[in-house]
DNA sequence: ATCATATATTTAGATATATAAATATATGTA
DNA sequence: TACATATATTTATATATCTAAATATATGAT
């Protein structure tokens, strides 16, 4: 593997990981799990997430700037939703990862 | 629902999110990648990556608490591998959608 | 135009994570 | 036992991320 391909697949491998880190927040995980739910406005999510409008506001770009949602104004309101379906499969998949590990994650202090 | 099934689920997405925090670090990522095609000794790993054996053995043990990985001893050497085939479906939409929004995740600044 | 509401962005400070180096432990071999 | 190699852990420091508050922008209503 020559210099400019091991390079491409740094780069590769920082979008991969930067994607994942969509999901390595709770806050953010559980605005996928709600928007998986159906499409909601920021207000409505900001009332289902104990965390203040701004911190709801970046959660979302963040989330949308990995392609996980996209959103459509309506009026003064903006409405979020799910941009992929397959985001439901990962996330279903993880769940049942976790389940089946979920007393090792609990003690994970490394990182 | 009451304060304490809030609490748990709270707890949940703390675990999930943590779990997800497994694959979002480029080396931990590559990792991943590495063994899912086989496994292979942290001496073997090293050589491929570029990091320290001390950084590859803390990223492994955080994959091994979060589930990805499990280890044997052979000898003076500590063979890593896989313990889910769920990753490899995990990893494989992830790519798929990332090459789908590339643009956008490269320019992901927030968060 | 002014105001109220919804959403987005920025800022500073706190916390978490990554990195590199040093050190410790464990295994096999002479 | 002493030594070499493989792996794990710790430490200090740098960097990134999160949080909360403040501020800015955008939309609709009066």
């Amino acid at each position: 593997m020559n210099p400019i391909q091991k390079q491409d697949t740094e780069i590769q491998n920082e979008l991969y990981a930067k994607f994942f880190h969509g999901l390595s927040n709770p806050t953010r995980f559980r605005i996928v799990e709600i928007l998986l739910d159906g499409e909601k406005t920021v207000s409505e999510l900001v009332d289902m997430l104990s965390v203040t409008q701004g911190q709801v506001s970046n959660h979302l770009a963040c989330l949308k700037w990995c392609g996980y949602v996209s959103s459509k104004q309506d009026g003064k309101y903006v409405i979020y939703r799910m941009t992929d379906e397959r985001v439901r499969t990962i996330v279903q998949l993880a769940k049942e990862m976790v389940s089946d590990n979920a007393a090792h994650i609990s003690q994970c202090t490394r990182m």
